[in-house]
Order: C-alpha cells, then structure tokens, then sequence
RNA sequence: GGUCGGUUGGAUGAGUGGCUUAGUCUACGGUCUGCAAAACCGUCUACAGCAGUUCGAAUCUGCUACCGACCUCCA
C-alpha cells in the first residue's frame, strides 16, 4: 500500500521533510521556466535536469504528476538602458522581428536542447502570453482583497499592507522593516508607494510593441504574475511543489507567495524547491555576469573556453554527479572526468547486458537497489546512486573478466537496478554500439560486417599472425573503431 | 551595509558524532595480455584556522579568515 516516503529539503522551512502529497495518488509540481529571449545555457540545464529527476522519480513511486512548467513570453522589465521596455519586445526591435517570433524561435532551440540532455517534457507547457485574461482577473482578486492600488495605469502590490496581515519574506528570510529602510528614500517619483512595491500590472509606453488591453490601461503583466496565475489555473489552488532556481528565491517566488496569498485568502505551495547555481571560476553563471557558455556551445565545443565538444550526456552526467543544493564549478577538467566516467559506466552497462550467467553467485547484488533507492529517497542524492552504481561496475568487470560469477537471477536483478535507476531515474541514455565477437551481429549489418573483420582477425590471432591482426585493429581505428580484447573475444565500439 | 549559504585529498564531489570516513577523474606501482586498449589490485589517508562541548568531531557550539548567492532581470 504506502510508498517509500520521500524526504525533500523544503525553502520555506529550511528543513528537509517527509514528502505528503495532497493527494495520495497524484502530485502537482510547477517549476520556473525558460525566458525564451535567448539562448539556453548550462545554468539553464541545471533546474530543468534537477526537477526531471524529481518528475522521474515520483513517477517511479507510483504517483501521477502533473508537471506544469511555464515558458515567459511577456513581463520581466529591463532595468537598465530602456526602462519598462520588456526584454521580448527589445530584442524584437533590435532584430526587426516580431516578438512572437523570437519567442519561437528561442523555443524551439530550447526544446531541442532539453530532448538532447533527455529531459522529459512537462505534461503542460503555458505560455503567459496565453494567459493574459487569466492574469487581469488574478489581479482584480487581489484588488478587490484590498492589496493593490493604481497609479497612473498601473498596478501595484502593497506590501507595506499586506506585511500587517502576513508575512512577506517568509521565503526568502528577508526582514520586513530592513526592506522597508533600505527601499524607502530611493524613489522619489516613482509610481509606487514604496520602493519595494511590485508591478502586478504595467502600462505600456507608446514605444512597446507587446501590450494588451486592460481595465486599467493598455499594458502588460507584471514580473511575478504569471506564475501564481499559471500555477492556481492548472494545479489548483493548492498544489504540492513548486521549484526553480535558487536565485529566483527572492524576489519572485516571494512575490508569488504575497500575491496568491492576497489574491486566495490562503497559501498555494506545500514544498518549495530550490536548486543551487553552476559556477565558474567560483562564480555563478548568468546573463547578468556574462559568464555563460550556451547548450549548444557545449555540444559542439564551439566556445573560447572549451577545449572540447561534450555530448548532452555528459552535461546530464556532470550534472547528476553533484546535489542539486549545491553549486557546482565548470571547467573543462571536471567535465573530461564526467564524460570518462560517464564512458566507464557506459561500458559496465553494455558488458552486464551481454553477461552470461553461472550456477551460482560470487558477487553481492541484494544490497544494490536498496542502496540506490535510499539515496534517492534522500533528497534525491544522485551522486550517491551514482557511486553505488560505480561499486557495481567493479562486479561486472569482473565477472566480464571471468574472475566472479552471477546466477540469472542475481543478474536479471542486477540488469533491472541498472535500467530502472541508469535510464528512467536519472536518464542517461547510453548507446549500445559495442557488438561483441560470437554472438548474434544481429540483424544490423554494419554491426555484421564489423564482426565478421574481427572475427578474421581473431583467426590470425590464432595463427599468431600479428601482421594481420593488427593490421585490423589499426585500419579500424583509422576509421574510429576502437577494439578491445577481452577473455574470450573482443569488444568495439 | 543587511539576509543566507559555503570552505573536504592533485581535480571534482558525497558524507553530519565513533563502525571500511564515498564515488569519479588524474598520477604512480603492480597483475593480466603477442602488442595495444580495457579490466582488476594497490598507493597518495583530506576535511580553512583557533578555541570549546564530548570518552570521542570533518560532523555540535563560538570566534576569526576567505569565498559566494540574494537584496535589480537572472536557472
């Protein structure tokens, strides 16, 4: 009956906690998407990779979730250059296109990335630019709780009002009174009462191509908005998870607190998630530091700073082999060592396939699943799974070798650990290329006729004809074949 | 300045009172092998500093130093 309780280390109250749902049968997540203004990069990877896990693993408990993760087409205010201009719009402008097409065209190449590092779609995808009626009537409900007020078109959060009936800053451990002070004196014309005032509706400057009609004003969104819209609209008006990045901690999920909290008399999120920063060089990667390298960077080790291209998996790898709440340092040797590791446990994975089993057992199985299923359960500690699943490889190689034995029903036990937890829990996708001499070249014949030249080759061996034997070796991996001997055959990938 | 978090071996990165103190990568030595590759075995025994609590601390407490995140858009 119950499911093994999950233990997930909740913002709100700084504590790791046992994981209740709602309901005992399906969970409602929501996590911070993508602004689809530009590309996607390796900070990006992180929450996206981090919460798939989360997805993936409380699907392999048995629960149906809804995973609800927004894509922000409208909002977020530039502070800079052009004040109020929305980044959407700008980078329209510059480019002469239209906004809905640079939102597309940003979509696509960051699903596109996301099905590379295999990270599952959500089961919703809202756009808030397809929510904009949904966001005027939130804010009319805050409004009519009293929280907000107009000013010259536009609408504002009251925080100073809503800091006497609630608490704004629970989230983020902010002190209300030190937000006050220090956002007091710096405007002095501002449209807003106080400095910390957040827009819940903004009225359009002539200058802004994306806008719409309101109550109000012609006018767009404000930052915070879309997702306690989105999140209540899909999730209800209480949901279990929300997540995101550290970094959006405050102000947005703050501010997303305060508004539903207005708006629906009550709390919305259960658990709060975070996942910590990728750094580099200790700092962390962001548009703002312009310290980022893209996705598609990555791939194709086309950056200044790579010395290499490096697969999707191996960023997926690189990812999963630290905790989510921590941050974790690029750079260029961390990665070799992901991607040779990732090779390892690749080739453990391809050889424990092919394992033929014994009467009876030299290795110890029984603890593996166990092991990684703690770990899991343990504020999802990928790296933890991933060591004991490193510990298991050290059994297949052995047995490879032909210095340990396994019975089928260790190794099917063994087969179905490493596909549950490798493939559907933390997702990395790992080729099958090697053949293996002997055995069925399958119905693939490029496999065939790879086999049928080793297989000349193992007869010269026999014959110790090295000249030819090594020959093959060589010509293959001219042709980027790398053949392995093994006990009694060989490998190639 | 305020709030919060971090500082672990050559690199990366788990671990929260004692038990084998992970795993990965690198380096070195060895085994195996016609050679190569792979694999296996072994070695490098770290926990910012100081003080305290304790029979015992990387792990708890305090102080110091350094680093970072947030306070503005940010994954």
């Amino acid at each position: 009956m119950g499911k093994p309780v999950l233990i997930i280390y909740n913002t709100l109250t700084r504590r790791k906690e046992p994981f209740r749902p709602i309901n005992e049968e399906r969970v409602g997540m929501y996590v911070c998407g993508p602004t689809v203004y530009g590309d996607g990069h390796l900070g990006h990877a992180r929450p996206a990779i981090t919460f798939d896990i989360l997805y993936r693993y409380l699907m392999h408990l048995g629960y149906k979730v809804r995973y609800v993760r927004n894509i922000t087409d409208v909002g977020h205010l530039e502070h800079d250059a052009d004040e109020g201009e929305d980044k959407i719009a700008k980078k329209a402008r510059l480019e002469q296109l239209e906004p809905m097409e640079v939102v597309q065209h940003y979509l696509l190449r960051y699903h596109k990335a996301m099905e590379r590092l295999n990270v599952l779609p959500p089961t919703i995808e809202p756009h808030a630019s397809g929510h904009i009626i949904e966001q005027i009537e939130f804010v009319k409900r805050i409004i009519d709780a009293g929280y907000a007020y107009e000013s010259n078109g536009s609408i504002y959060f009251d925080v100073e009002k809503y800091s006497k009936n609630h608490s704004y800053g629970k989230l983020s451990g902010r002190n209300i009174d030190e937000l006050f002070e220090n956002t007091r004196e710096l405007d002095g014309q501002s449209e807003k009462r106080r400095g910390c005032d957040f827009a819940l509706w903004k009225k359009a400057q002539p200058e802004h191509i994306m806008h719409w009609p309101s109550p109000w004003s012609e006018g767009f969104p404000g930052w915070h908005l879309e997702c306690s819209t989105m999140g209540t609209k899909y999730l209800g008006e209480e949901f279990d998870i929300h997540g995101g990045g550290i970094d959006l901690v405050f102000p947005h999920h703050e501010c997303e607190i305060a508004q539903s909290t207005a708006a629906l008399g009550h709390e919305t999120v259960h658990y709060w998630m975070h996942n910590n920063m990728i750094t580099i060089d200790g700092k962390k990667m962001g548009k703002s530091y312009g310290n980022f390298i893209t996705l598609d960077e990555f791939f194709e080790g086309s950056h200044p700073l790579l010395t290499q291209a490096y697969s999707p998996m191996t960023i997926r790898f690189f990812i999963l082999q630290a905790h989510y709440r921590s941050t974790v340092d690029f750079s260029n040797d961390a990665l070799i060592a992901a991607e040779r590791g990732l090779e390892r446990m690749t080739e453990a994975y391809n050889r424990l396939m092919r394992i033929k089993p014994s009467e009876t057992s030299s290795v110890d199985v029984s603890k593996l699943r166990q092991q990684c299923e703690e770990a899991m359960l343990d504020d999802l500690n990928t790296p933890i799974v991933i060591s004991h699943l490193f510990d298991a490889t050290k059994s297949i190689n052995a047995i490879t070798d032909g210095k340990a034995t396994i019975s089928q029903l260790d190794l099917d036990e063994l087969k179905d650990v490493f596909n549950v937890m490798l493939k559907d829990i933390l997702g990395l996708q790992l080729d099958a290329t090697m053949s293996e001499g002997g055995k069925e070249g399958g119905a693939d014949r490029f496999k065939g006729a790879v086999d049928l030249l080793l297989q000349i080759r193992m007869e010269a061996k026999q014959n110790k004809d090295w000249a030819t034997s090594d020959k093959i070796r060589d010509e293959l991996k001219a042709l980027g074949f790398n053949v392995k001997d093994t006990k009694d055959g060989f490998e190639w990938s």
